[in-house]
DNA sequence: ACGCAATCGAGAGCACCGCTCTTGACACTC
DNA sequence: GAGTGTCAAGAGCGGTGCTCTCGATTGCGT
């Protein structure tokens, strides 16, 4: 059972990790900084320590943190009882949608790795909550038979067996083939909030919100949605 | 007239870019340090600031050398006299090694925006190379009639007019939907590509170079190519 | 050919960073 | 109440970007 200490000690690292998010959405990850987290919370920097054990990890909770955020709102916006096509569009609506509200958080997911840091085993589970959301959509799409029969032509070992389990399961509708087309449209979805929000597309693309849902009807189509 | 100092100046200061570039390879930009540039040069720290402003603007000028090597890179790769879907696969593959070969240099380009940092005007000429191959190849496929015929329906807007003369100029066999479609094309790419440099496809895909040429073989196909 | 002004390198210094170690105060447990 | 473990605080190390000053050098115009 937890003591009072144990609780009090779980309140300031909550407390600490608050601060460091809040600290990234105005400066950003490379310029985290445990001492201002510090000077924020009103405590010695050194304190800090007695709770995080270094910047590193207080980075790879945050990182943790926001695949967690980022899966959970996917799964939350995801009604397995609408139709594969519609699930896929306002599941991808609600990933952009956290990516435009939390865009540092967002850099720290799929921007540039920090220098010197490599995340750790811990993230992966959290990293995959919005791929099994999309694999999910696709095999539920197969399931009801309503993916596009298989062109039958594929070149197999291009997808992991763990992969493939995500992608939808075995299910005849879905092929190599498919799993192909279903990996690339997932990071494609990405490399489009990804563009969006770096910036890329300033001056090419007129109205952000129309652009984003056209777009991912496109991709839509692509996957037989 | 370049004077003797102008000269040496110049040399100088080439010799910082360079100092700088390789210490990007090595530690990435985040860790990018004016001190350990100076110190591989032999020089002061202090002394290094006669010749660039500040760290910001040391990479500003390595973001723009960074987008005309792969600019360069693209159209090196890219043989007109080809087919237009052959071009496509070329140039991809082109842009992918280059960032293969250059992981920071690339990650600095469309990975995390530096914070604190908004690149000036002076990067956008660079930036827009690669999308100028991509849209020339386009822009030839449907002057060679190769371009399927467009569908019709499209709702105008979304595409503007500076990227539209960048996607094969107006043409009757490419119409605004053939423009979101490129758009989206030439975004996918780079997911594609920051999501094998940046590990998300760890565990996930099998071969990459495989995988790649296969992905990018149907992003030809969505433009078709 | 020479003097002067512009340029340059070096060093000290400021404020900041991550991180470590020691010290002293505190609270909980027995 | 004594003992024990936890805590905040401070000093300190080596690093960073950047500024200022101070001589030394160098090249240009006369």
């Amino acid at each position: 059972m937890p003591t009072a200490r144990d609780r009090v000690r779980a309140e300031i690292t909550a407390e600490i990790a608050d601060a460091a998010r809040r600290q990234l959405a105005e400066v950003g990850a490379a310029a985290l900084s445990l001492r201002a987290v510090a000077r924020e919370l009103g405590m010695a920097s050194s304190a800090v320590y007695r709770y995080v054990p270094s910047r590193d990890d207080l980075l790879t909770r945050l990182i943790i943190d926001g695949y967690d955020a980022l899966g959970a709102a996917a799964e939350q916006a995801d009604d397995p009882a609408a139709a594969p096509r519609e699930r896929w569009l306002v599941v991808c609506r609600a990933v952009r949608a956290w990516a435009l509200a939390h865009p540092h958080e967002y850099a720290l997911l799929y921007g540039s790795p920090v220098p010197g840091y490599t995340a750790p085993r811990d993230t992966v589970p959290a990293a995959t909550r919005v791929g099994v959301v999309l694999g999910r959509i696709l095999g539920d799409a197969a399931r009801a038979g309503a993916l596009p029969p298989v062109s039958g032509a594929a070149a197999a070992g291009l997808v992991t067996p763990e992969a493939t389990a995500v992608l939808g399961g075995s299910h005849p509708a879905i092929d190599e083939d498919v799993r192909v087309r279903a990996l690339l449209t997932w990071s494609s979805l990405f490399g489009l909030i990804s563009f969006e929000l770096f910036g890329h597309f300033v001056g090419t693309v007129a109205d952000s919100d129309r652009w984003f849902d056209r777009a991912v009807a496109e991709l839509a189509g692509t996957l037989g949605l």
